[in-house]
DNA sequence: TGTAAACTGCAAACACCGTTCGCAGTTTTG
DNA sequence: CAAAACTGCGAACGGTGTTTGCAGTTTACA
């Protein structure tokens, strides 16, 4: 598990071939069936690694909103450092023993919160979607360019540029976009 | 491309190979090199092709906030016909002239609010992620069960299922869940 | 109309992939 | 000390994307 998730951090989940890990680990690909029932697995193995990087969680104490915050900043830092971690998360078989403890860990914290059981589940979900959507978009966030497009029809988007660069927006957009994103799931009467 | 996404469709992505289109085109696998560079040029118009499912755009008139909410049901029913779609769109290269446009109708849009540039571009991207979200829940939501699973580590869990299943949510969590974060991303005042 | 150039289709081959099989070599068990 | 279990792994199978080379067809031009 530690050669492949050094093999995806350098190149790639692609990069995380059988035969390369077998390399890696100085011996031959079929060897590798011995421990694992097939690449699917590894993959899941890899996920549920990575995901015991979240540890330690926040105590339960104080503002549960808070508390759930440090918990998405943690999974963000776990998605810009490993980000072949989005692509394993979409398959449902990734969900392991330190990714059950997370959701768990977060149920935790929201016990104080009057919202349905339901509202929980989504608001959870929504908060590892836009933990994974701001860690991809730090870690590719660059790599468009318009260069030898014909910007014509779009003129929305040529009027957008043509306005100087604004500053940096002054609070933190995570915690805005998430403390809004939560505030509408789990508390019904601020909508 | 239409062979292409007929295949998607049915198999999903993975069943969208060279020698399978080739197949559905009664002809053979190497013909295809003619019309494609590669198998990711492929995957790159198959994207941009359903992404011209999302036309017509709405009028920009009235509030602008429902109009961006109209797009962002357009996104969520055009990933919810099409499920690969999100695989696809996480790859950089997946932006043609009908994201393009998408992109800059989204623009137009919000052309009367006061935000920054910056924060309209992330705004849609957000927009576009928690679209993807729900749609990957409303493809893929029942499809992960706990049958087999010592539940005795995650106590929260366990607590929660105790509870009586709980009506569903009153208002639609989509637009819920939209107008929280759009509202937190483009009006600052309103953190 | 005739010929040259350009375009198209495609079988075969290459390198790589995940996976299985069978057999040695080693370790543990009784 | 023999039998059983475990471990490593070369070789092979069927799949993948892609390249090559060569026929067959269509177009362009004199």
């Amino acid at each position: 598990m530690a050669a492949a998730v050094a093999i995806a951090d350098a190149d790639g989940l692609a990069a995380v071939s059988m035969r390369a890990v077998a390399a890696r680990l100085e011996t031959g690909a079929a060897s590798l069936y011995r421990y694992l029932s097939s690449r699917d697995d590894l993959l899941d193995l890899m996920a549920d690694r990575v995901a015991a990087e979240l540890r330690p969680y926040p105590e339960p104490h104080g503002d549960w909103m808070d508390a759930l915050l440090r918990m998405a900043r943690a999974q963000r830092e776990v998605h810009e450092r490993h980000p072949w971690l989005a692509e394993l998360s979409q398959r449902p078989s990734a969900i392991g023993p330190e990714a059950l403890a997370f959701f768990d860990a977060c149920l935790g914290i929201m016990a104080a919160s009057p919202a349905t059981i339901t509202a929980k589940f989504e608001a959870i979900a929504m908060m590892n979607g836009v933990a994974i959507l701001f860690a991809r978009q730090a870690s590719a966030g660059a790599g468009f360019t318009f260069a030898g497009i014909d910007l014509t029809p779009y003129p929305h988007l040529v009027a957008a540029f043509r306005q100087p660069p604004a500053a940096p927006p002054a609070t933190d957009l995570f915690d805005r976009a998430l403390r809004g994103l939560l505030r509408a799931l789990l508390a019904p009467d601020a909508s």
